[in-house]
DNA sequence: CCCACAATGTGCGATATACGAACAAATGTC
DNA sequence: GACATTTGTTCGTATATCGCACATTGTGGG
């Protein structure tokens, strides 16, 4: 690609409302500004556009986004027919199981949610579709890097930042290659309060008629209520029975 | 504002991904350029920049949105408390109702989809966070528009193409406002076939602390199944409770 | 195999944008 | 109330983008 092939107006357009999210639901333009290490002219020029749009509204000090920007994610999980899809098999999942199922797919380092059923008692984590986690330490990560070359998978670990959210993490690289291997001999991961302390989730492919990986998904559960040596017997079947009804649904 | 402080191009390149969407998973220039009245050059310069940020893949023919699209979106979802706050009450409500239950703001003459919480028995309408239904013809959309002033409610019916979906689809401006009067009245709105046949579904207002209404939730059911009469005594006491519930958490 | 048609890629001039700095306004501090 | 600091806005100019026209590549049909 050529240099004069990328449109910096627009990237910069995206960084500022990626600026904006969980404990950030209005920005001033200076804030803004610093957050994406972009000029304060230039921030604004963004953020007026965008309430020029009816992305953002403007009560000349804030900036907030507005519904109307979910239309651009939405781009993406109506264009995609696997959210759409497998919502249904989750909430029954979800709600057989009593616990939250999550669907998601990979993205680089990361996994990122495509379809959710939480359940109401909810953890510290508040996950929703287009949340993000770090694929060497989730249970759908594991399964995700599993089903990758043992070359492309080391090399996402390698590019991951492996740090220990808790005691329980494992963050050495070819301690972690082992585990996909074990991983991908049974069919499924388990996580131990890997993530966050109190929290375990087993997760298992999602593979297309063809055979190939397309997704992951998980129950998760609070330690405390289920360990995580019984996570295996009380909802891999459940899992299972999921994956195997979605298997020839999905093109 | 003044003219200089509108970035096109950033326009644009929103405009190029909301082209996608529905069944249009994967596009070429020619077909982006198409659906985007912009020209081929542009929306191509759009498109390789997409690409350049992992927002897109490119195949070296089609263009195919990537997750990390949901980041978009994700900025307005984990930055605004109200989707989270009421995705378990809309799960509970499912559970309960052994009905879709989905939670809506405004936005314009249509109501978008902020959370929800899907039955397996799905209908022909796919719905996800971010879809988008007229509000005339919608429980949810009824609700949000008899909270509005009069002349407010008018203007935006007034901008709706208030087309029939059904026979059974009010069309007229002035038997909606009608319909608006009833529905504050009676705290809730009744949807009997108006937006696709054998869909019913019923509605009520959330209010915040202060008593602002700032969203709507609602269940829909199959009109076979549960006939749009009996909609309000099987459900209303239901959507009440959460109703009930939702008010103090909500600031 | 060649041709016609369509889609994609590219160079260029006109135009619009980004940058930085300077100014204005608001905010906070003493 | 005056000063210091931060934030928002304006402006001129160097620079990058837009859209057009043209070159190139790809695709079926005869």
């Amino acid at each position: 690609m050529r240099e004069s092939d990328f449109v910096s107006g627009f990237a910069r357009g995206l960084k500022v409302i990626e600026a904006f999210g969980e404990a950030r639901p209005k920005l001033t333009i200076a804030e803004a500004a610093k957050l994406t290490e972009l000029d304060r002219a230039t921030v604004r020029r963004c953020l007026l556009t965008l309430a020029d749009l009816g992305y953002a509204d403007y009560d000349g000090k804030f900036f907030a986004l507005t519904p109307k920007v979910l239309r651009l994610g939405h781009a993406y999980l109506s264009a995609t027919p696997l959210p759409l899809m497998i919502q249904p098999y989750l909430d029954q999942l979800s709600e057989k199981s009593g616990q939250s199922a999550s669907a998601s797919v990979l993205d680089g380092t990361e996994v990122v949610y495509i379809a959710r059923a939480s359940q109401k008692r909810v953890m510290s984590i508040n996950l929703s579709p287009g949340s993000r986690l770090p694929a060497y330490c989730a249970s759908m990560g594991r399964v995700l890097l599993a089903a990758l070359p043992e070359t492309e998978a080391r090399g996402i670990l390698d590019r991951s930042e492996l740090k220990a959210n808790t005691p329980l993490t494992k963050t050495d690289p070819d301690l972690l290659m082992d585990e996909l291997r074990r991983v991908r001999a049974g069919g499924c991961a388990v996580i131990d309060q890997e993530l966050e302390l109190g929290l375990c989730s087993i997760a298992v492919p999602i593979e297309n008629d063809r055979g190939r990986v397309v997704a992951a998904i998980n129950i998760g559960a609070p330690a405390a209520h289920v360990p995580a040596a019984e996570m295996i017997v009380r909802y891999l079947p459940l899992l299972k029975e999921t994956q195997r009804a979605l298997r020839p649904v999905l093109r």
